[in-house]
Parts: C-alpha cells; sequence; structure tokens
DNA sequence: TTAAAGATGATGCGAGCA
DNA sequence: TGCTCGCATCATCTTTAA
C-alpha cells in the first residue's frame, strides 16, 4: 500500500464545500491546500502520512478512528512495529474478515466497535438486549450516548468512552447548545437535528460530515439514514486515501463495516419507500426530446449546491431497484433525474436515468439524425419481415447476443408451416425476437443484431469498437454497457456555445468514450479528456478512436477510478486546467434487471462505485471554489 | 485456454379486470 | 383498491466447443 489517511484529521474530507472552511489542522493528503505540518505541500503522501501519524496514541487513534477496535490496533501494531502502515492495515484488515467469519458475538460485537460505539457500551448493550436483535441494540446505543451526556449517567461508563479527541472537539465546538436531560426525556432522544446532531458525533462522525448528512437527508431522516450517507461518502474517502492501484482489501473492509448497516437501511427504505421513490415519467421523455411528444418542463431550478462548475453527467439504468434513484439524486446535490428512452432517438429501446446540472434550453439533435425505425436502420430486414412481427423499434441492445442454436430452433419451428403459423407459434418466435433483439435476414430466418449494426443504433462510428484483439463476445459487451451517443449528445449540446475553445473533460468509468464521441460528434473541441476505465480492451477502443479522429488534445488513461484521489487531480489540474465537465455512468450490474444473481441495487460490488463517482465529483467541486 | 452457448429468475411497472 | 398477468431488463454462472 501507498499510505493510509483517514482517521481523525482525514475526517476533514472535503465533500462538502462548506466543511472545507472547517479544516484546519491536518493533511488530508499531499495537495497542495492541505499543507503538511512540516511545511510541505506536496511529496510522497505515504511518508507525509506516517510521518503524520506514526506515534504511539496518534497512530493507535488513526486506525481507531477508521473503525478497527483498540485491540485489533494494538495487536496489529505489536505484530508488525509501528513503521509499516500497509503492514498495519493489512493485519487490521485479516483480523476484521476473521471476526466477521467467526462467531456471530465476535461479528457482533465489532460490528457496533466498526460503528464508533466504545467496547464497554456495545457490551452493555449486547448484554441487556442479547446478541441477535441488532435493532434493540443500536438503539440502546443511541440511548446510551444521548444519557452518557447527562453528568449523572457518564459514571455508569468508563472514562475512556468520553475521552476521545473527537469528544473533546464536539464538546468544545458545541458547548453553547443547550441539550438539557429534561429536553431529551421530553422529546426522545433522536428527535431534533440538533439532537441527531449529537448522536452522530457521538458515534464517531464528524459534525461536519453529520451536518452534511442531515442537510441532504432532510430532517425527517433517520439516524441510520445519515450513518449510511456519512459511511458511503466514507468508504469513498478511505478508498481514495488508502488504496494502491494493485489492492483491494479497503473493499472488503468496507463490505463488512458497512454490509450490516446498508442491508437493514435497505429493507427499511423498502418498507417505507412508496412515498418517496422516485416514479419514472411516461413517456419517458425527460426535459424533452427533439421532435417528441411535448416537454414536460422547460425551465428547472437547480439547488444552489448543485450548480457548476464543474458541469457534471451521471448516468445509469432507469430500472434500477426501488429507492436507488433516490439515493443517487441524494447524493448528486438533489437533482431531479432526467429519465429518458433513446426509443425516441433511435430504432433501439434504452431507458436510461440522467443526473445533471447542465441548462435544459436551447438544446439541439446531432445531425444526421439517426435512423427510427428497425427498417430504416436495417433496410435490408425490409424484405422478410413477416406481417404479423408488428416490432418498429428493437428493445434495449444488451451485452449478450441470442446464440446460433436458437435462431435454429425458431427456424424449424416456423417451417413446418407454409403461410402464417399459429399464434402459439408466432408468440414463442416473438418472445424469443424480443428478448435477444432478433431481425429477420431470410425466410423464417432470424439472426442477433451484428456488431457494427450496434454499434450505428448507439451513434458509434462503425467499426468502433472492432480490432486490437477484441473478441466477438466483448464487442458486445462493451456496446451494451454504453451510452447512445445521440441521447447523450442531445443533453451535452448545450456546451457547444458555452465552450466554444473546447472543454476539458473528465471522464468516469468511461467505457468505449460514449461522452467523448458524442462531444466530438456535437463539434466540441477537446482540449484534455481524463478517462477513467477498467478494462483494457475498452482503453485501447478509446485510444483507438482518439488518434482515428486527429484529435489535437491530451488524452490521459487512468485504469481504476480508486487510483484518481486529490492528489493526482490536483496534479492533472495544475498541468491542464480545471475540468469544466465531470461525465460518468457506473457500472449497472447490480442494479440492471437482467442480473440474476447479485441485483443488490447501491451495495452490490459493482454498483457501489457510483460513491466513487459522487467522491470524485466533489473533490473536483471543491477545488474548483478553492481556485475562485 | 479461451470463446461461445445455454440455463438460470427477480424486479418493477402498467394494463386489465373484478 | 387489489389482484393477476404480460413485458422488459447496460447479467451471471456453468457447461461445451474450438
Amino acid at each position: 500500500m501507498a499510505g493510509s489517511t483517514s482517521g481523525p484529521e482525514c475526517d476533514n474530507f472535503d465533500w462538502d464545500t462548506e466543511d472545507e472552511l472547517e479544516i484546519e489542522n491536518f493533511p488530508l493528503s499531499s495537495s497542495s491546500r492541505l499543507p503538511l505540518p512540516n511545511g510541505e505541500a506536496r511529496g510522497s503522501p505515504a511518508k507525509a502520512i506516517l510521518s503524520a501519524v506514526s506515534s504511539g496514541p496518534k497512530l493507535i487513534d488513526h486506525f481507531v478512528r477508521m473503525g478497527f477496535s483498540e485491540e485489533m490496533v494494538d495487536r496489529a501494531i505489536q505484530e508488525n512495529g509501528e513503521d509499516n502502515l500497509d503492514l498495519i492495515l493489512e493485519a487490521l484488515l485479516r483480523y476484521t474478515e476473521t471476526a466477521a467469519a467467526g462467531p456471530s458475538n465476535s461479528k457482533c460485537f465489532d460490528h457496533f466497535v466498526g460503528m464508533g460505539f466504545c467496547e464497554t457500551m456495545v457490551a452493555k448493550a449486547i448484554e441487556e438486549n442479547g446478541e441477535g436483535n441488532t435493532d434493540s441494540i443500536l438503539e440502546a446505543l443511541l440511548t446510551y450516548s444521548a444519557l452518557e451526556k447527562s453528568p449523572q449517567e457518564q459514571t455508569h461508563f468508563e472514562s475512556d468512552y468520553c475521552s476521545s479527541e473527537c469528544e473533546e472537539n464536539f464538546l468544545d465546538d458545541y458547548s453553547d447548545i443547550d441539550i438539557s436531560s429534561e429536553d431529551e426525556e421530553t422529546n426522545g432522544p433522536v428527535n431534533s437535528e440538533t439532537n441527531k446532531l449529537l448522536f452522530l458525533v457521538k458515534m464517531g462522525f464528524k459534525e461536519g460530515d453529520a451536518l452534511v448528512a442531515i442537510e441532504r437527508c432532510g430532517p425527517d431522516s433517520t439516524v441510520e439514514e445519515l450513518t449510511d450517507f456519512i459511511s458511503a461518502a466514507q468508504v469513498a474517502r478511505d478508498a481514495d486515501a488508502l488504496l494502491p492501484p494493485e489492492d483491494t482489501p479497503i473493499l472488503r473492509r468496507r463490505q463488512l463495516l458497512d454490509r450490516d448497516i446498508l442491508r437493514k437501511k435497505k429493507k427499511a427504505r423498502v418498507q417505507n419507500e412508496d412515498d418517496e421513490t422516485i416514479r419514472l415519467p411516461k413517456p419517458m421523455i425527460g426535459f424533452g426530446v427533439p421532435n417528441g411528444p411535448a416537454a414536460p418542463l422547460t425551465y428547472r431550478n437547480l439547488p444552489e449546491a448543485a450548480m457548476g462548475p464543474p458541469y457534471f453527467y451521471y448516468e445509469n439504468v432507469a430500472l434500477a431497484p426501488k429507492g436507488v434513484w433516490t439515493t443517487i439524486s441524494r447524493f448528486l446535490y438533489d437533482v431531479e433525474p432526467e429519465f429518458v428512452d433513446s426509443k425516441y432517438f433511435c430504432a433501439a429501446a434504452r431507458k436510461r436515468g440522467y443526473v445533471h446540472n447542465l441548462p435544459i434550453q436551447n438544446r439541439f439533435p446531432l445531425l444526421p439524425l439517426p435512423p427510427h425505425t428497425i427498417h430504416e436502420a436495417l433496410p435490408l430486414t425490409k424484405k422478410w419481415w413477416p406481417s404479423w412481427d408488428e416490432r418498429t423499434k428493437l428493445n434495449c441492445l444488451q451485452t449478450c447476443i441470442g446464440s446460433a442454436k436458437l435462431t435454429e430452433r425458431i427456424r424449424k419451428a416456423l417451417e413446418q408451416y407454409d403461410g402464417v403459423p399459429p399464434l402459439s407459434v408466432q408468440k414463442f418466435v416473438l418472445d424469443e425476437c424480443r428478448k435477444w433483439n432478433l431481425v429477420w435476414v431470410g425466410r423464417n430466418k432470424v439472426a442477433p443484431l451484428e456488431a457494427d449494426e450496434v454499434e450505428m443504433l448507439l451513434g458509434f462510428p462503425k467499426n468502433h469498437t472492432r480490432g486490437g484483439g477484441i473478441s466477438r463476445t466483448d464487442r458486445y459487451k462493451s456496446l451494451g454497457n454504453s451510452f447512445q451517443v445521440d441521447t447523450v449528445a442531445y443533453h451535452l449540446s448545450v456546451l457547444k456555445d458555452m465552450f466554444p475553445e473546447g472543454i476539458n473533460l473528465l471522464s468516469l468509468f468511461s467505457g468505449i468514450g460514449g461522452a467523448e464521441v458524442a462531444l466530438h460528434r456535437l463539434g466540441v473541441r477537446l482540449k484534455t479528456v481524463v478517462s477513467v476505465e477498467i478494462s483494457e480492451v475498452n482503453r485501447n477502443i478509446q485510444r483507438s478512436w482518439w488518434e482515428q479522429t486527429g484529435q489535437k488534445g491530451r488524452l490521459i488513461d487512468i485504469e481504476d477510478v480508486q487510483q484518481l484521489n486529490a492528489d493526482r487531480l490536483e496534479e492533472i489540474m495544475s498541468n491542464c486546467g480545471a475540468f469544466d465537465l465531470v461525465v460518468g455512468g457506473s457500472p449497472c450490474n447490480n442494479l440492471a434487471g437482467s442480473n440474476r444473481h447479485s441485483r443488490d441495487g447501491l451495495e452490490g460490488k459493482e454498483s457501489s462505485l457510483f460513491y466513487d463517482y459522487f467522491r470524485i465529483l466533489d473533490l473536483v467541486k471543491c477545488m474548483i471554489t478553492n481556485r475562485q
């Protein structure tokens, strides 16, 4: 590992511009705006961090703040020495995993300690409520936290419970807040925003984070929702600060620490969410489509926090599990998603949600307009199209195609009849055709779309994904995961007049470069593009496109979104200028309806990378604010 | 060893109906 | 209002073939 920066100091992470004002005394990383204690503005992050925390209690506190128990940290330091943060962290992660796989008592205990409650409190709560009842334990812990503020109750707990630096700071900072025990008795422990703030701080969260969470989640949010919000932001911060390119154990820790509370929140959300779930519009035209139904909205007021710079544009599947878009919107500054079906732009459906802060007036489509029906797009199929197949649009172009054996079965089923087949056969054939987007290529003969036809339907240049050693399967996979260029271009078209000299683009999860192609086709000059994409195949495709189209700007490839931390962003922005646009469509694997195995929502292994989009966007936002 | 094929539901929504 | 049904869905895992 290159280093570790989480800890009390790193709680000052700049995920909200207002927090920035509160940062006083400690480096997040070696960014110039957060100078190191020794005066260095830049340098090795690992060295800087080590120098900042590698001494006795501070080192212990550093890891305790990350959610590890003091005993674990002690043990790890004893076994590995104080000098090697990497070994210590690895040992802690190992212990955490072992604990999670161990007896339920240890898992439960570690879970709540990991949430920030002191071990004495957790032990007491488990003893009183039974280890199996996590809801009651959490309630008890929150109550203890409230009561602990009362001098009479303080004696019930060991002194170390209220002796943390965080606690002292908190008490200092909020000594003017009048929170009497009477109020608590009258109003309950978590009735007011102030009390929620107190609870969160007691749980070990930083007050700045807690304030932002309360603001973002709303006054009626539960403590669980707030902890979820803060945890997600912290997770992203931890990953940013801790994760070197080749390592992933932090992800495991992240899952271990957050899994239970996130699951619980998901469960609660499902029960209570009917009123707050974002409904998909019908027709799905967002804020309007060219030559389509009348736009439902021609002007919108963005929340102040959402306004650029930079502009941002986030995309994902519209048909995500319940509550997902509510969460995405909440993180992305409460901007209302724009749900659009690309069937209004091309001959294939693609229902997607877009959260962005772009203007919605004076949009224009890419020219020439792409074909809008199957027959326009694939004229050779018209000759073979049976009258009983009434499809004019294809369904969503996915990552897999129908097999040759399936098309052969269909051919044999149809060959038994001279004329129109019976309804049962028609239904079988049409179901399979809809499911696999099969088209008619001969008498009784259907076939899946060729990769270049998918490229055309999605608005990419012909052979965009061809060559470079990519397999046919991978071509379909890359295309199935990409943007529909005409749709995205319509939304981004407003940038053309705003940036006549071109733009600096940060493209996260850029895939085969849908946003880049859209901007290029719009005539927006690409000055600098920082493209973050995990797939080497996709990076090669985009690099090839960049060279083929004779781009004059600079393309910077980054493999892993978690490599993109404050230092790297600072370095890039110092050299190339601030980003004008941050685009990203984070993985949908755990959101897509086609996923039969791990449709886990935003907590899923891949789809949780949404939080990295948020983390990086917020970092860029803060950096630009600081530059102004 | 790698690519392709085949088997595998769950979820959410709207339409239709009682 | 609540139920059933039809439909669509940026997929994943195992087996088979090349």
